[in-house]
DNA sequence: CGCAGTGTTGAGACGCTTCAACTCACGTGG
DNA sequence: CCACGTGAGTTGAAGCGTCTCAACACTGCG
């Protein structure tokens, strides 16, 4: 790799992603401005991303990366939402992240990805070429800065996964999960204790590092101890938010 | 935060952090000097880094970084090792990555640090203050990039070890630590089959999500298989290269 | 109404942890 | 120089938490 070689651009929103609430003119449309999530003002800059963009619809289940593929784009969620996931041989799968509305994806280390993507509902995204993409950051400092703050955000996050994954156990990895579930997809607020579940019992297994079994095991309990309650499969309420921290500690 | 607001620089640098070996003559004295290893090569960012440098030296055992602290300080290892971690309420440990030579870290998340540091071994590290590195970072665009590059590694090495500790068994995660480990140091590069294991037992144990009874226990088994033969306690030698990779993908 | 996909619940198996005893390497002081 | 102490590592036996396998319940849809 010569000196004047730029480094391959790579991204991938974790949840945690922006880590702050962004401001509500967002349009859906594109991923020029999904940008402004981010925090970059450069306009100049976002007229010219605009041109850079190609928009795309994906249906449910839909492959939008293959780990091990050549990388030659870079991705923004424009709606919708995306599983990342590993593999290993065997077939078992861990889930590093859900990604939502405004999300960057498209991590790759020497030119290939580094994971799987799939759309878990009808999702739009917008797509860049990297090299395009990299050329538009480079001449766009905030933008860059922004960018490499998200990312900061990123490693923090898969770190306390790590964390999770390590050394929790299964309830506390769920209630870990339920506490920080409305972080996840920012651009559907849910009410005060209001926790929606966008994905099935074996997404949250695949990325807790448990069996269904035990996901839906560990709700039951938190429902029996009057933690949580079921408005509907993918809809609950936290009765005890004060417990369910204390469960995601381990103090219980 | 207002749009003209710098994010915070937050920086760290797990084990396959560089990615690729860099030229020999990195000198070890400070931190301006490690940082060509990223591959930027603008000298006279180079030369305005080394004044801000503050050269650090630490004990073993000392503690560099604290979990929650404010964070003004980015760090980078001229010497020795350090090991990352963060820690349950209830005292569990997780680590999150060893750090060697020419290795950043510093990352925090709203001013904070997200994780704990501390040295392994006698190390010497140069510290600088995020203020004035992040400006110079603005200023060396192709530092930057090499940063953005550095940090993509750091999170493809974390969705490795998500995966690791979330679906690997017990013999897998040794045997994919066993396999990793010649990546962590490159700066003390050991002869071919041959392994170096700088970190005891229970750092190993921290690090895979297990105990020390566990990995002693599996260190035993492969030595049993002859997949690998104990020099000392800290070096081992790799005589089936082949079925130690076929542990680490779960085939045996 | 019946089917398929998703979620729940129970019983038993399995793998890792826990607890405890023992070994080994190493440094220190008598 | 050896006895001793200490910390790290190993090994064994028992316990426990999660997984596996299997049956059943629920929901949505043709």
């Amino acid at each position: 790799m010569g000196a004047r070689n730029l480094p391959q651009l790579s991204l991938l929103s974790l949840p945690s992603g922006c880590g702050g609430r962004w401001p509500e003119q967002v349009c859906p449309s594109c991923g020029a401005a999904a940008m402004r999530i981010c925090g970059s003002t450069a306009d100049a800059s976002l007229a010219r991303l605009e041109t850079l963009a190609e928009p795309l619809m994906l249906e449910p289940g839909a492959v939008l990366i293959r780990e091990g593929d050549e990388a030659p784009y870079v991705f923004n969620i424009t709606s919708g939402s995306v599983r990342v996931f590993k593999r290993l041989p065997n077939g078992r799968r861990q889930i590093n992240g859900f990604l939502f509305r405004g999300d960057f994806l498209g991590l790759a280390v020497g030119n290939t990805y580094v994971f799987t993507a799939e759309a878990m509902e009808r999702s739009s995204l917008c797509r860049f070429r990297k090299a395009a993409f990299r050329a538009l950051i480079r001449d766009d400092p905030p933008l860059e800065h922004a960018l490499l703050n998200r990312i900061s955000h990123e490693l923090a996050a898969a770190q306390n996964q790590m964390l999770l994954l390590g050394r929790k156990t299964a309830i506390e990895r769920l209630a870990s999960f339920l506490l920080d579930l409305p972080n996840y997809d920012l651009s559907r607020p849910a009410g005060a204790g209001r926790v929606r579940l966008p994905m099935t019992r074996g997404e949250i297994a695949d990325y807790l590092g448990l069996t269904i079994e035990t996901v839906s095991r560990m709700v039951t309990r938190l429902k029996t101890q009057g933690v949580i309650r079921l408005i509907s499969q993918t809809d609950l309420l936290v009765e005890r938010p004060d417990l369910l921290r204390a469960h995601a500690n381990g103090d219980l």
